[in-house]
DNA sequence: GCCTTATGTTCAC
DNA sequence: TGAACCTAAGGCT
């Protein structure tokens, strides 16, 4: 493990040649565990990325962390964070990290709190503490496919809505896991959404709404629109969901 | 080339 | 609520 430009030097050298032991995602976050107890704790945020290779190149850009073999490279750049931990660390982010859908967690006390709740269910599925893992587009999708309004105050949703929106969480982002990508729409619909406009959905992923902003919506061609909730981009069709 | 934007979180005011 | 963090890609001139 190195640091090529310096910011990681002094924690990559403390598990520099120690063995690789597991790496864990919970929600956002991924722990990579090592030899003697050191823990790397990873999140990406908006633009971090990992690139993996067959072989290691010279460094280009910025490389917070390179992790080597003689047959692989995996290249980290741009994370939110990044760091070495104690397992204290480890227990103070873990606390913070509600139950993660692809976890097969159990959801009751998301479910209890979002049913109490005055705040939108839109911006109920952003809090980590309710919906790990869960992030802008596959908020807007589930959103979309459950056909519900995101400024629905969680308290307004049944609870057979809350379940169906976690089971198509554990759908969506399993699928999302085994293919690298977010894809979210149904065999059903997804005819009329290769006829769409080339360069559309340049996230990598079809979708129905993320981003769709003024384009007709794939199932009822009503204009997709856009707001911003709580900061973020929020992406939905007026006409599907009600 | 420069400007904007982005699958996110934390902290200051 | 806004800024900071920080990288890459796309859009525009």
């Amino acid at each position: 493990m190195t640091s090529p430009q310096g910011r990681f030097t002094q924690s990559a050298s403390v598990v520099n040649e120690t063995p690789f032991i597991k790496a864990e995602a919970f929600g956002k976050h991924l722990f990579i565990t090592f030899g003697h107890g050191k823990v790397i704790h990873i999140h990406l945020g908006l633009y971090g990325k990992w690139t993996f290779l067959s072989h290691t190149p010279e460094p280009v850009g910025l490389i917070r962390i390179q992790m080597s073999t003689p047959q692989a490279c995996a290249q980290l750049r741009g994370p939110n964070a990044c760091a070495l931990i104690s397992p204290d660390e480890v227990k103070i982010i873990r606390a913070k990290i509600g139950p993660d859908p692809i976890r097969k967690d159990d959801p009751q006390s998301a479910r209890a709190t979002v049913l109490a709740s005055r705040t939108p269910i839109g911006a109920l599925l952003m809090d980590q503490t309710l919906f790990a893992g869960v992030g802008n587009i596959y908020r807007a999708e589930v959103l979309f496919r459950s056909g519900i309004d995101p400024q629905t105050p969680g308290k307004e949703l049944t609870s057979e809505q809350f379940d169906t929106l976690w089971r198509d969480l554990i759908n969506l982002m399993k699928i999302g896991v085994r293919r690298g990508r977010i894809d979210t729409v149904r065999p059903e619909h997804l005819p009329k959404v290769m006829k769409r406009a080339p360069r559309e959905d340049r996230h990598g992923g079809e979708v129905y709404v993320y981003r769709r902003t003024g384009l007709p919506c794939h199932v009822c061609a009503h204009e997709v629109a856009e707001s911003d909730l709580r900061g973020r981009n929020l992406f939905w069709c007026p006409n599907c969901q009600k």
